[in-house]
DNA sequence: ATTCCACATTAGAATTATTCTAAATTATTG
DNA sequence: CAATAATTTAGAATAATTCTAATGTGGAAT
């Protein structure tokens, strides 16, 4: 609604997490928080990268690895590990778990509350449960009659 | 029992899985699968090239790489991917999941049996679940009292 | 508006895990 | 014992990510 603070939003958010609101990390966060195609978004840093590149934004890839970090460090986005040596940034921060299409290496959200965990033993003394994930690897292929 | 043979079920277990048994292979084969302090292993590449150096077994990097790799594809590995730029290799390759200690970065097996995963989604079409893996990270902490 | 400085960005080098290459070695077969 | 194919290996190469140290900038204070 706002043509002449396009981007206000975003910087109450940036702010919010004690983050300055700068040219870099507004491109990012638009593109990170704001997609044309709506929904949520799984992307590496080089994905963001090249994306803001194609999209005329001046930024390097080291400030595109800073800037996800502290995303994330900030609650904005949330970091899932399926691959060894590849990170996926996921812009959905709820409680939910994934599929994993193992061919092209693409990411699909299962929400959290229709999945039902039952079972699991009480963590060890001395910690405390930071997080929960469960990964869906899925092949080509039918599966199985049953 | 077979002080003569002290490797003959792992050179079955090699040649069963159409590997030549090496003296690397089976050395590296001792290590992760019998080991003095029984149990299943969860162990990083460069972890095993120590252990092996540390006993005195000429192996170099590269043969680790390649025997792990070997070894999961003939099912007596399975590998695990819990942090970006770091896998496991899991001597335990049975339906399980796992804890995983942020702070050390150990791996620790929750028995499959004992979890039910229910209301996950059909997979869509045309792919089949290869692997279902549950993560449950862990921080130091005392959890919230209820 | 101008100044100031803590915070932010950046190019490029460095690091880390892993894979590749091509030559040397070894296990099995005949 | 060859002969052959599989295996090992050192070292180079790659890929993702992080680090460094120099430069730039947002925004508070004047
Ligand atoms: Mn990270
Ligand atoms: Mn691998
Ligand atoms: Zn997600
Ligand atoms: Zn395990």
């Amino acid at each position: 609604m706002n043509k002449d603070r396009p981007y206000s939003a975003l910087v109450q958010r940036l702010k919010a997490a004690g983050l300055r609101p700068t040219r870099q990390r507004l491109a990012l966060a638009k593109l990170l928080f704001e997609p044309q195609s709506g929904g949520d978004r799984h992307i590496t840093a080089e994905q963001l990268h090249a994306e803001a590149v194609a999209g005329a934004v001046r930024v390097s890839l080291a400030t595109v690895y800073n800037s996800l970090h502290q995303f994330t460090g900030a609650g904005l986005l949330r970091e899932v590990v399926v691959e060894p040596g590849r990170s996926y940034f996921d812009t959905n921060v709820s409680d939910h778990h994934h599929f994993y299409f193992e061919d092209g290496g693409r990411l699909q959200d299962i929400p959290g509350e229709q999945v039902h965990l039952e079972g699991l033993p009480t963590p060890p003394e001395g910690t405390r449960v930071a997080r929960i994930d469960v990964i869906v690897r899925l092949s080509d292929g039918e599966s199985e009659a049953s």
